[in-house]
DNA sequence: TTCTCTTACGGGGGGCGTAACGATG
DNA sequence: CATCGTTACGCCCCCCGTAAGAGAA
């Protein structure tokens, strides 16, 4: 079961026709009716009745495909979050912050900025002291951390 | 996006290494290199973080491997569902009986065994006089009926 | 005879494996 | 130097398109 399968799989369902279906896909219309005849033996199930003028689904077939549609969109549903996961415009960013700076104007004028600016990422601000944050940056927790460094670090 | 990729990344997301992901799906090392290359293209996220020892996954891999978990389980489990509904262990079954025929112990007792042998296949049951469930079982909505026939039929 | 699905066959793209390379602790 | 990821290259499978075949209205 590929999704390419399952794709040709459900312009047949809705056409009801292999030589329909070949041409919404823009694929020849052999190629549909293997891609269909693999996808059968592949879940060991007859999908199609197969007639002189197009085909119908079988049980099999239509519950086939209300799943195919359901995974398909849910193929593109992920496509779409992991490209804005990707640029940055959701996600969550753990952020460190020693209780000195949370009230310099700055500092709170920047993360202002930033929430205006990516509104879909959500911050965790800890307010913790500039060695914990060292610790916890080395060790992944957090992300970014605003903090008072030695000269060798 | 294929199915294959997905299998070979959450086996890269588990071991945290792309040989060792290689050894477990039983794929030489260099094809999940590019496997995942070309799911990171597809996507246009970075999916990895490349280590000395290893990989670990950025925030767009960690979703991802979390959508793809979910996927592949919905792709068995569709498998075994249509197995089932391929070989009529569930499913439905329409069917047309005439008045008379709904009193007679035999017709009773062939629905009983049936219900028994397939306990899964829900029955609908119609009380039709002939010449309807004829023309229903013409148009599909019947799929087998108890009834007189004339000697053309 | 026409519309449909199926079968046959040759070409091309892409996935895989082997081998060589680069980088890091 | 051992281990891991990447690059290079050739083979082969498989998908596709074209062409021919079969069956039903």
């Amino acid at each position: 079961m590929e999704f390419r399968q399952l794709r040709y799989f459900i312009a047949v369902a809705e056409t009801g026709s292999i030589s329909a279906a070949s041409r919404q896909v823009n694929v020849a219309q052999p190629a549909l009716t293997r891609q269909v005849r693999l996808l059968e033996e592949d879940l060991g199930t007859r999908l199609l009745e197969r007639h002189a003028r197009g085909v119908s689904l079988t049980v099999a077939g239509q519950a086939l495909y209300d799943e195919a549609v359901q995974l398909l969109d849910t193929r593109t549903r992920i496509r779409t979050r992991l490209a804005s996961l990707g640029q940055g415009l959701i996600g969550k960013v753990s952020l460190g912050v020693t209780v000195t700076h949370l009230w310099v104007p700055e500092v709170a004028s920047l993360l202002r900025r930033y929430r205006d600016r990516y509104p879909q990422v959500a911050f965790e601000v800890f307010p913790l002291l500039s060695g914990p944050q060292l610790e916890r940056l080395r060790e992944g927790s957090l992300d970014a951390g605003i903090l008072y460094l030695d000269g060798g670090e």
